[in-house]
DNA sequence: ACTAATTTAGTACTTGGTACTAGAATGTGG
DNA sequence: CCACATTCTAGTACCAAGTACTAAATTAGT
C-alpha cells in the first residue's frame, strides 16, 4: 500500500481545498493510486467535481460582485467594472503585520492594489510592467483598506491603472499600475 | 428574421455579463435561434464557453488574497551585509503563480524585494516609504529568483535601496525602493 | 433572379465527469 | 492457511457542454 486510506483522504481534501482545479486524473497521478479510487473517495467525503467547485466560487464571487456595498464587505472581495475601475477590501489580520510593531508588510498592501489592478483589466492574460508606488501612512493590525482603482489610460494592450487605498477617509496607499495585455 | 445579426449579438454580449453561467442551449432559446448560430456569435465575438467563463471567474476571485497569508517570509535571505547589500531567493511555486499560465503572480517579486529592502537596513523598525518597480519579463514556474540589494543612499533615517532580480543572467524585476526607520 | 451572407443541421471528437458492475489485490480474524 | 471483508482497479455506458468541421437550407440585398 502507498498510504493508508486515511491518510490519503485527509491529504486529499487539503489538496483540494488548497487548488480547486485539479481533475481526478492530476490527483490520481500525484497519490499514484487509479482514477476510481480518487472518485470514491470524493464520494465519501463529499467533494463535488471539479466543474462543480469552481462554478461553486464563481457563483459566490458573483454574488458579492452584485451585492458590494463597501461598509459591509470584510476580506477579501472585489467589485469590478471591467476595464474601468474596482473595488477590493481588506482586512489586516496578524497575518499581515510585522510581530514586533503591528504594522502591516507594504507588500500586503501592494498585493492588493496589484491584484485589484491586475483584474480590473478584462483580458485573459494580464500582466503588471511597471508601477510607482507610496505608502503614505503605516496600517495597523486591524484596520479595513479600501483600494479603489480606476483606469485612467486605455490603449490597444496597455493601461494605466490608479490605485488609492484608504482607511477610512485616511489615505494610506497610492499607486501608478502600468499593466498590459499579454500574448501567450 | 427574429432580430438582425447585430441586434442579437450585442444582446448576447449583455447576457454573458450579466449571468455568465448562461449555456448555449439557453441561450438559444431566449433568441429563438438554433444553438450553432449562439455559437458562431461566440466565435465571433471571442467569448468563451461556459466552463471556461466559470473557471476565469474562479480563478480570479481565488487568485486574490489567498496569496498573502502562508508565508512569514518571502524569499530566503542567504546573505546579508546590514546597510550595505543582500542576497535572497525564491522559487517560484504552484503557490506563487496564475493556475492558467504558470506565470508568477507579480506581487511575490515585489515582496521578495521589499522584504530584502527592509532587510537590509540596520534598524529595529523599518518601513517602506515608496518604490518604483518593473517586471521586465515574465517569471515561470520553477525558476529560481535571485534578488540582489544594494544601499545606494544612506541618511540618519533615509535609504534608498536599489533591487535586482534575475534568473540565472536574465533580469526579471528592477526596482528602487525608499525605505525609512520610523520611529515607534 | 442571383449571389453573398446567414442560419441550421449533423457528425465526429473532447473533457471531466457520473453510475454501475465485476474482478483483483490486500488485510485481518479465526 | 482459509475465508471473508475491505480496498482498489478496470471497464462499460452515459451525460453536459462544448469544439471543429462539412454541408445544406434559408434569407437578404441588389
Amino acid at each position: 500500500m502507498r498510504l493508508s486510506k486515511k491518510m490519503r483522504q485527509s491529504r486529499l481534501v487539503q489538496s483540494f481545498q488548497e487548488n480547486p482545479f485539479l481533475t481526478d486524473e492530476e490527483v490520481a497521478k500525484q497519490c499514484q493510486v487509479s482514477i476510481q479510487t480518487i472518485r470514491l473517495d470524493r464520494m465519501e467525503l463529499g467533494i463535488p467535481e471539479m466543474r462543480e467547485r469552481l462554478k461553486h466560487m464563481a457563483e459566490k464571487s458573483f454574488d458579492e460582485v452584485r451585492s458590494l456595498s463597501p461598509e459591509e464587505v470584510i476580506g477579501e472581495v472585489v467589485s469590478l467594472e471591467l476595464d474601468q475601475s474596482g473595488v477590493s477590501v481588506l482586512e489586516i489580520s496578524e497575518d499581515h503585520v510585522f510581530e514586533r510593531n503591528q504594522i502591516a508588510r507594504g507588500h500586503y498592501l501592494f498585493a492588493q492594489a496589484n491584484s485589484l489592478a491586475v483584474a480590473i483589466v478584462n483580458a485573459d492574460l494580464v500582466l503588471t510592467r511597471s508601477a510607482a508606488i507610496r505608502f503614505v501612512r503605516p496600517v495597523k493590525l486591524g484596520e479595513k483598506c479600501i483600494a479603489h482603482a480606476k483606469v485612467v489610460q486605455k490603449q490597444p494592450s496597455r493601461f494605466q491603472v490608479d490605485v488609492e487605498t484608504k482607511v477610512l477617509d485616511d489615505m494610506v496607499f497610492q499607486g501608478v499600475f502600468d499593466v498590459y495585455r499579454a500574448t501567450n
